[in-house]
DNA sequence: ACAAAAGTGTTCGATATACACCCATGA
DNA sequence: TCATGGGTGTATATCGAACACTTTTGT
């Protein structure tokens, strides 16, 4: 088996979302330079789960790889959402000493390929190996290694652009979700408040939001009914709409 | 003034669109390998507006450059939709003839950014340097040099997603149209045909469709009231919905 | 006068929005 | 029994869809 080559100018980012029922949480992963002869560590920071991607092998499963190696995770829809170039965009002083001393012989002109996935923030397992892979509120996610900010950013931008025109969202919920979830799911990434009965009746028209014979268990107060998202149906339903709007 | 170092591995393709009243259409420029010693026509065929970036220059730039390159075209407004870096979308028979004799020696591991702009069709001028520029209508845009098929059918995806949810396109009709012409837009890009008088009630309610106190002159019959497009007031009154559908 | 496209209104069913109270459970 | 979140209905305004005839111009 021959050592395959890493491409120096094109990477994968990921901004891996998730939902808690509270917040939009982000995957970030340490990125700390210690100089291996005196220990010393020069600086510590978090960078979105990517990395550079090998010549033979094609940019989704690039990004597939970078993620599993990163966090052990796999399986994750990830969708290509937007890239970046800009020509500063590894040059604050961490990014250029990281570049120096990571091993690796990178150019510092890298075009990133984001891709974004979404998944329910709680029971998630990381299976890391050296770097330590987490979860960060996205709102805390600031001061990012690169241009990840501004990844990060972008990535929110067309999760709320699709939000709003198409009913998506539901791996950001468990399997089994209540209404109140999906509702806090919606306020949380559309920065909006709905009515509860408006909301409802808007989800009961929606053929694809199944109610099963399930109610939450063990909860202090009337326990809510669950349901899930049957993509069969979702898929057999859908329609376009001419819905913009003045 | 050293010399600028193109990157081996990132291009930018642009898929350029106008419409002309009646069809989507899409700039091609030829592509002919011509051998130097024999002169003889080994193929001609049809490519995208793109080639590869310059290491000190960012993507919106590349793109525009490439365009006015090719085109002659200047202030596109070029906006980034997809990248491509499928392993062999380069490796069509011409391609890899293209690739050894186009005289600069790039990979044949290229991940291309796309670009898309939309413009009228009519009233072009071309201005080209050796290769030729023309417009294509889409429908009979098959065949094109690497994967380039393939991202003209994302683009006008891409384009169809966000004619349905949002009112844009105002840049493939002229600066002063009719609203048949409008419709006509709209029902090209969607494939679908729409009611005229509840369309126009539609656009009645938009306020950055403004009526001009013009009319067409010189048409065999009844003349059109001309409208134009206000950016300004679109974006003041722009508002986000929540309509996406059962 | 005729051909060709412009322009216009109403009815009906569906949807969006606003709004307030009772219910089931665990502690 | 109380605290907590779950669950429900109605009235009004607006919007979407369906539908056919008259007007203005150039030839």
């Amino acid at each position: 088996m021959t050592a395959r080559k890493l491409m120096q100018n094109i990477s994968v980012d990921c901004v891996i979302l998730g939902f808690d029922s509270e917040q939009l949480n982000v995957i970030l992963v340490d990125r700390t330079l210690i100089l291996p002869n005196t220990s010393e560590v020069v600086f510590s920071d978090l960078t979105l789960t990517g990395y550079h991607i090998y010549e033979d092998e094609d940019l989704d499963s690039a990004a597939a790889r970078i993620v599993k190696d990163l966090t052990g995770l796999e399986n994750l829809p990830l969708k290509q959402f937007y890239s970046f170039g800009a020509l500063d965009r590894l040059h604050h002083p961490n990014d250029q000493l990281w570049l120096e001393h990571c091993g690796d012989v990178f150019s510092d002109r890298v075009v990133t390929i984001g891709y974004y996935s979404l998944l329910p923030s709680t029971n998630v397992n990381f299976i890391q190996k050296g770097r330590n892979a987490a979860w960060y509120p996205v709102t805390s996610a600031k001061g990012l290694a690169y241009d990840h900010d501004f990844v990060v950013e972008k990535a929110i931008e067309h999760l709320r652009y699709k939000f709003w025109h198409e009913p998506i969202g539901f791996e950001l919920l468990p399997v089994k979700f209540t209404l109140s979830q999906m509702q806090k799911l919606y306020e949380a990434i559309l920065g909006t408040q709905f009515d509860k009965r408006n909301f409802r009746k808007k989800v009961s028209q929606m053929d694809y939001v199944v109610p099963l014979k399930e109610k939450q268990i063990g909860v202090a107060h009337k326990p809510a009914q669950l349901f899930m998202f049957s993509c069969d149906v979702y898929e057999k339903t859908r329609k376009e709409r001419f819905d913009f709007f003045v």
